[in-house]
Formats: C-alpha cells, structure tokens, sequence
DNA sequence: TATTTATTTTAGACTACTCTAAATTATGAA
DNA sequence: TTCATAATTTAGAGTAGTCTAAAATAAATA
C-alpha cells in the first residue's frame, strides 16, 4: 500500500497540475507541502519507481493514471468528510479542512461508500467543490468568478477559490454562501468592486478582491 | 504532542494492566501490539522520559496519571467511532474494529465532542464495552460471566470477552447480542454447555466456552 | 544454593522521511 | 551566445520506529 506521506505528495501535485494540466515543478509543491526541494527530489524518484508519477530529472512531474486515481481518491474522502462535518456534526465551513486532513487517509473502501450513501450522495462539499465519484468523476459545472459576472444578472455562489479561514469567514457574514442568489446590481468602475443583492433584499457591498475568490453560475443554468 | 504509534503503546498498556491493576511485561506489550521484545524496550524509555509511564528496567511498566489519560481518550475516540459505524452506517458488530483503530488517532477533542452529541452520548460501543466520558470516568457495570450465571435466573447480554470476529459473527447467527434477555434453562454437567432461552421463546446452546467469553448482568440491576 | 532457562535489555543495523550544504542543470538577461 | 541567477538534484546526516543477534538479568529448577 502507499503510507500517509505518498498520498499528500500524490493529491499535491494532482492540485496543482489542476488549473492547466500540465507537469508541475519542485519547489511547488515543496512550497505547498511546506517541506524543501531536496525532500521533494527524493520523494518524487520513490514514486516515480512506483509508477505513480511521471518524473524527469529538472522536467518536473505529472500524475500517472494510477496516481491521479489514488489522488482522487483522497480527494473524494477529504469532501465527503467535510459534508459530514458540516452537515451531521455542526461545524462551520472555515472549521473542516484540518480534520478532513487526517480523515482523508483512513483506509476503508467500503467506509467511504456508506459514508457516501450516509450523507446522500453530496455532489459539492461545504465550500462549493465538486466531490468525485467513486470512479473519480466530477458533475460537470459551469462556474465563473463573480469578477466576471454581468450587472443585472441573477447568478447563484457555487463555491470560492480561496479557502482560508478568514475569508470564509468573512463571507459568513455577509451571508454569502454556497446556494446564496447573487444579483449583480451595481459595478464601482474606480476599484472594481460590487454591489451585491442576495436573498430577502440583503444588499452587500464586496472588494474586487472577494469578487476574485468566488465562484457563481448561471441561475438560469441547470447542472 | 505525542505519535500514532505512542498513542498505541499507551493503549496497549492500558488494556494489559486494567484487569489486574499491576505492571506489565514487555513481552506482554511485544505481543499485543505484533512487535518484538526489543523495539518495546525502546519505545518504553521513551515513553518513560516523556513522563506517561512509570518503568524500571526488568520491573515491567505501568501508566502514569498523563499516560492513562492519553489512552482512555484513545479508548474514547475508538468506541465512540465503532458505534457511529454500526447504528449511523449500518455496519455489523464484527466488521468495526480495524477502521475504528484508525479513526482513533484522529485528533480534535471538538471532534470527538461533537460526535459524542451526534450519536446522543452513547455509554456502550456494539459490543458492551463502556465508553469513557471525557473525563475519562466508566459507567459503572456490574457485569458477571454466562458461564457462572444460575439456573432459572433472568439476564441481559451486555457485552463479550473475547472479539474475534468469527466469535462476534457466531453470537449474531444464534441473536446472542448486548440487549438480549438471556434465561439459563439447563446447565450441562458434563461438558459445562449451556442452554439458553432468548427473547420470543428462541432456544440456544452454547458451549462452556461460549458462556466463559460473554458479558451478562442481572435483568433487575438497575445501571 | 547452583545451574539452567526464560525474559529483558543493549548493540548495531535498516527503512521512511526529513534536513542543510554543496554540486549540477536550466533559464533568461545582457 | 555568454554569464549570472534561479531551480533542482546529490551528498551526507538526523530522527522515529523497527529488526536480529548478543549480552545481561531474573526466575525456575534441580
Ligand atoms: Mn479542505
Ligand atoms: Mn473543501
Ligand atoms: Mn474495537
Ligand atoms: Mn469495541
């Protein structure tokens, strides 16, 4: 099997091959691991030899089919437990992350299908992100950052691209979640930033900033 | 803070030394925890150091205040987790034990308190054994062996002895579970076999070796 | 009590993961 | 295209946990 430490280098670096995919450096995910680049050389020949990446010497790496399975595996259960968290046990959304750290490695696959059925089948977890199935597929989504939304349009928040603990915060309480109908109603040209109408005539005012880090789709949309 | 693999030396530990209040071998611990004599060793000076047990060479070792602490939180996390598997995720009695050793380690005392409210503070894990509150305090149980139950006296199944999953798998096919009324209808001389009537008049017999690995409790105790 | 046997500890070594410092390779500015 | 700088890899070493074999100690037995 592949211990605790294979499993954050394999979901790093699907993470940050994500956005494009294309093959990702050293130092990023040194970066992201927070460990140094030589801990990432030797870690990376070890699942190189495994077959779980493909690595050349200074070309940096990409998944192999059976690490990006293994990737989304532990991607599928750091979401499932967020919804449990969230949705079963009360947390907030800014208070998961850390323990779906450690309860994305318990090793079970038939614990991460009851869980699944347990919670529903949840397509997104608490912040908006897809959860993969049990073959590793995503819903399809057709999400756009609120930054690029459109005065006078009705959009719904889907997700957000940061997840740091203030901002999620921060967007609490302004009451401004995932599910929240969004109309754009007003565009302030000088800083770019938004005035918002959400649910029940809430009006909010967001930075060019918040706009940036959340995600909408279409409300007119139908997934 | 202190490891996964400390975290299970301590439990381990615990368990030897509960029955008898007195120090443990080496050996003892080298067998519970599937290791060798020596690796104990070393892990019993460090424990030692940390100060979560009391240990004097070749005087075998027993846990110190900080230490049982430690492992009736771990012993805490494992049947609270146990019982959110077989009444949340419908998972049998027999099949809990390995990824509750897992779960265990997982450490967020908000966790563990949360989820301890969700399941509605449960006193017992499936399989009769008490759960320690946070404070680390028992139910108090007056809990005797089948095996030396009377004749024509009313019982409760509460728990068993032995865990082996083919013993657990045993007990459910013949609907000996914690809960069960359990009347003593005949005593074999012979062989120390024991015959028993369950609730809606269903008739067993279970061997001495059987009746010495289950819990019962008078049915008129009143817990 | 002396000797044999079992238990426990020590010595030395190995794997997984990590680090710092030095060497190597790639990149991009001149 | 050359040189300086940044990125990456290699070398060497450390910690946690594990092992086998040998030495030390305790317990059992004659
Ligand atoms: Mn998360
Ligand atoms: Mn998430
Ligand atoms: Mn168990
Ligand atoms: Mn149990």
């Amino acid at each position: 099997m592949h211990s605790f430490t294979e499993e954050n280098y394999l979901k790093a670096i699907y993470q940050l091959m994500e956005p494009q995919e294309e093959a990702v450096s050293t130092n990023a995910i040194a970066e992201r691991i927070n460990t140094k680049a030589a801990t990432v050389t030797d870690m990376l020949k070890k699942l190189s030899a495994k077959e779980l990446v493909i690595y050349t010497k200074y070309q940096g790496v990409s998944l192999s089919p059976a690490g990006r399975k293994i990737a989304l595996g532990i991607i599928r259960k750091h979401r499932l437990w967020e919804f449990f968290l969230v949705e079963k046990l009360d947390f907030r959304w800014d208070e998961v992350h850390d323990m779906a750290e450690q309860l994305e490695h318990i090793q079970s696959p038939e614990l991460v299908e009851r869980l699944d059925a347990f919670l529903g089948h949840p397509k997104r977890d608490p912040h908006g992100d897809p959860i993969p199935d049990s073959n590793g597929q995503f819903a399809s989504s057709h999400t756009l950052l609120l930054e690029k939304g459109i005065k006078g349009k009705k959009y719904t928040m889907t997700g957000v691209v940061d997840h740091d603990t203030r901002f999620l915060r921060h967007l609490d309480e302004l009451g401004l979640v995932p599910g929240s109908p969004v109309l754009i109603t007003g565009i302030t040209e000088y800083d770019q930033s938004l005035q918002l109408k959400l649910n029940k005539k809430r009006m909010v005012h967001v930075s060019n900033h918040v706009a940036k880090n959340i995600l909408i789709t279409d409300s007119s949309a139908h997934e």
